[in-house]
DNA sequence: TAGGCTAATCATGTATACAATATTAAAGGC
DNA sequence: GCCTTTAATATTGTATACATGATTAGCCTA
């Protein structure tokens, strides 16, 4: 039984209309920010239609919406599969997220209260648990549902929506120029964080998002991966 | 026949497949952008499907995606509507367009050549002259076109969309909080910015920037309007 | 045996039929 | 006469059937 299956059968029993599409939409979403769901792996409509119990009129909403978020690439009358992000939009997303996520700090910092921070650091600390127990899928997740929660407290859930999509975004660059072992956000990087947002100190934190950020994507190595169909034209000249 | 109709027998002939589908998006998000579909406005799926030529299944697809941008507003069961963005909302999208396009400007003025520059002035004077025949709703379409091919000047398709997103929306929020003839954008806003940009002054440009987006929500007069359900238990007490 | 052609299989695109629910209109009671 | 209840109508939700186009496997030929 498959990792998507099992998600499936653990989340999904017996709920109605929407709600088990929100649901099935979060266990694929899920599943692909979490890794297990690599890119370039295809989905069939079919297979998730039977995995999901629902048909495939329903999946095809799922996709659709995926698609929309670039966590899936549907090509026409050949379907739908992980988004395998290239180098150009990697550097586009990193770019989007300093200005957005840094921008934001000082408002985090103006509008964080007790009950915030202490949401926060056990977001962190779960994310280290993770991390220290082997289970780098779910650190991942975790790691990107911290920056995602910060954007929310600051107030803007436009700005918000946008930092979620990045997130996810930058979890399907990681998986493809990451290396391995390496996740992205330092251990201790957020809890540095809260404390300057507690602090009140929006510039402080603003500039160490800024470095954090930079940190993830230098941490990546830039080479287009294995299946970019090889040009034998480029490679053997005319 | 009707607006839309009309602009379904114009644009949509006998294409294939998805460009079909295309067509028909670009159609009604026109009609939506250019305030021709007003917010509030009911898009039953029948009407659609027969002034499309299409059967349900299509523009429920369409549909979709429009919800997902915000332009419309789906209701479980209660079908779709043009979304009529509350004042949150409206502050929300401003103050992301501030933070975004402002965010922008030095990459633009980098980046920005004698080709691109001259394409701006192109489009600023179809402004103008769109404004000057009266041609209001195309006005508002425009107007959005230049900010958006603006952030297309950055190099960041990412960035870009989300500020096509932003732009679509506040064309929504200005028919609902707007004044009537007043439509946003001062009209030699936009060839002072090209005149920055060409020069290279981003920051002069970013200041500008943000001078006029904050003189268009400043245009704007804040007060949720007429069909919010009128709560009677509010108006008269208990 | 390698290359290309053809046929069978499989997956997606689209429409339509049917079911479930909301809206509207009508009738009846107070 | 107005409000409530009930039936009729209209609209969305979902599945399925069929058509169209891709992929693959097998076969034939050189």
């Amino acid at each position: 039984m498959s990792e998507v299956q099992m998600a499936a059968k653990r989340h999904a029993p017996e709920k109605e209309g929407d709600e088990r599409h929100e649901t099935i939409y979060r266990v694929v979403s899920d599943a692909i920010v979490e890794q297990r769901l690599k890119p370039g792996a295809r989905l069939r409509e079919d297979a998730l239609a039977e995995v999901f119990n629902i048909s495939r009129t329903g999946i095809r909403k799922i996709l659709q919406r995926l698609a929309l978020e670039q966590l899936v690439t549907l090509t026409p009358r050949r379907g739908a599969s992980v988004t395998r992000p290239t180098a150009e939009e990697a550097k586009d997303v990193f770019d989007a997220r300093q200005l957005i996520e840094c921008g934001l700090m000082p408002d985090v910092a103006r509008r964080i209260g007790e009950k915030e921070a202490a949401e926060l650091r056990d977001m962190a600390r779960q994310e280290r648990q993770a991390l220290r127990s082997g289970q780098q899928s779910i650190a991942i997740r975790l790691s990107a549902d911290f920056h995602v929660r910060l954007a929310q407290l600051s107030g803007n859930a436009t700005l918000a929506e946008f930092v979620e999509r990045l997130c996810s975004r930058s979890s399907l660059i990681l998986a493809v120029y990451g290396h391995r072992g390496h996740l992205g956000c330092e251990s201790h990087d957020h809890d540095d964080l809260i404390g300057y947002l507690e602090a009140g100190n929006g510039e402080r934190a603003k500039a160490f998002m800024s470095r954090h950020l930079k940190a993830i994507e230098a941490s990546l190595s830039m080479v287009e991966g294995e299946d970019n169909v090889p040009d034998l034209q480029d490679i053997f000249g005319s």
